[in-house]
DNA sequence: TTGCTTACTTACTAATTAGTCAGTATATTT
DNA sequence: AAATATACTGACTAATTAGTAAGTAAGCAA
């Protein structure tokens, strides 16, 4: 998929920050597969902060890219792709950079805490919209602002894969069942 | 309130993993602000896992007293309840044990992997339970089983925390009116 | 009073951590 | 052909990590 080392870097630290949390994994973690030395991830990532920023970077980069995808589609649609997002998430047992990073935001560098800031306002300013517009075209059904809605989807589509990987089996499916009917 | 030093012990702990994250920090921040000697902590708890599962151990015991004293109340009530607990710890800036464990899961050795599935099983039993009565009685609505319902309301709950110390201000009391809305 | 337990301290280790700096081979530019 | 930039390697470092082993002071028990 990645082709160049500094891609590769990205790739394996989105992995790590996934599955082990960002304070878990070291430098060694992605210059022992990648067969390279330690100081060619910092000649790349000159802090671990760094790093950190660019995978929040790419992955609000390829979620922008997808809601650019869905622009013609219906609200309900579009949150339905978001969904299914979360579910390939889910099959590799992987957690979402929202679930796995603020946990950890008090020990972050502080440009890292304003891109984790950043990250979740855009998500959330985007689902806000969403809803919305489903809601005035009555494709999406519920009550109260549409922004406290949104953080709750959030917090439904986040919370669903950390509680996935300890309950294992059925529970993504269960809420994110539990998550459409209640909107649509 | 803690007098001995292993309940001081367990106290810090317990902060520094809904502060810091369990991964992130050291038995240098448990020893140094009660002065006592790295081995002293050694000495009460043998490894950071055992210190870990008595955190959750305290928590599990803490979170029995409070429904136990709960037990005669209507559902909507302990369900109002439970949701204040949840605000003190907004209050505090701290997150709970189910937020900050489960995202570091995979790291976490096997007998507290154990305590968190523990923790999880045994709080979504208990809502279940108090979810499904309220319903009957008709204090409480919703659609769906409710274990899926614990499930959202547990999400829910868990993340307003998350958020809350990333979104700041009134994240929290933001979630849990529409959450409360949402079920009464 | 002798022995045992509790709750530590002193002094340590081996491993791991993020990060540095001087060098080098290979392209690319001038 | 000479200079420069890119993408590294080799060889470090200082700090921190969880964990250990031996010793000790105080209290309690037989």
């Amino acid at each position: 998929m990645a082709d160049t080392t500094k891609e590769k870097i990205i790739d394996l630290a989105d992995h790590l920050i996934r599955t082990k949390g960002f304070n878990a994994f070291s430098y060694a973690d992605i210059s022992a597969p990648l067969a390279i030395k330690n100081a060619a991830v910092h000649y790349h990532f000159p802090t671990k902060g760094d790093l950190g920023i660019s995978v929040i970077e790419r992955e609000l980069q390829s979620l922008a890219l997808h809601i650019r995808k869905w622009e013609k589609m219906p609200e309900d649609q579009q949150l339905k792709k978001l969904i299914d997002i979360f579910q390939q998430r889910s099959k590799l047992g992987t957690i979402c950079l929202v679930g796995s990073l603020t946990p950890d935001y008090d020990t972050l560098p502080a440009p890292m805490q304003a891109k984790v800031q950043e990250m979740c306002t855009g998500i959330l300013q985007w689902m806000t919209q969403c809803l919305e517009k489903g809601r005035a075209q009555q494709r999406l059904h519920f009550e109260g602002e549409a922004y406290d809605r949104a953080l709750m989807v959030l917090s439904n589509l986040l919370s669903s894969l950390l509680l996935s990987r300890v309950l294992g089996g059925n529970t993504f499916q269960r809420m994110s069942k539990q998550l459409a009917k209640d909107l649509i």
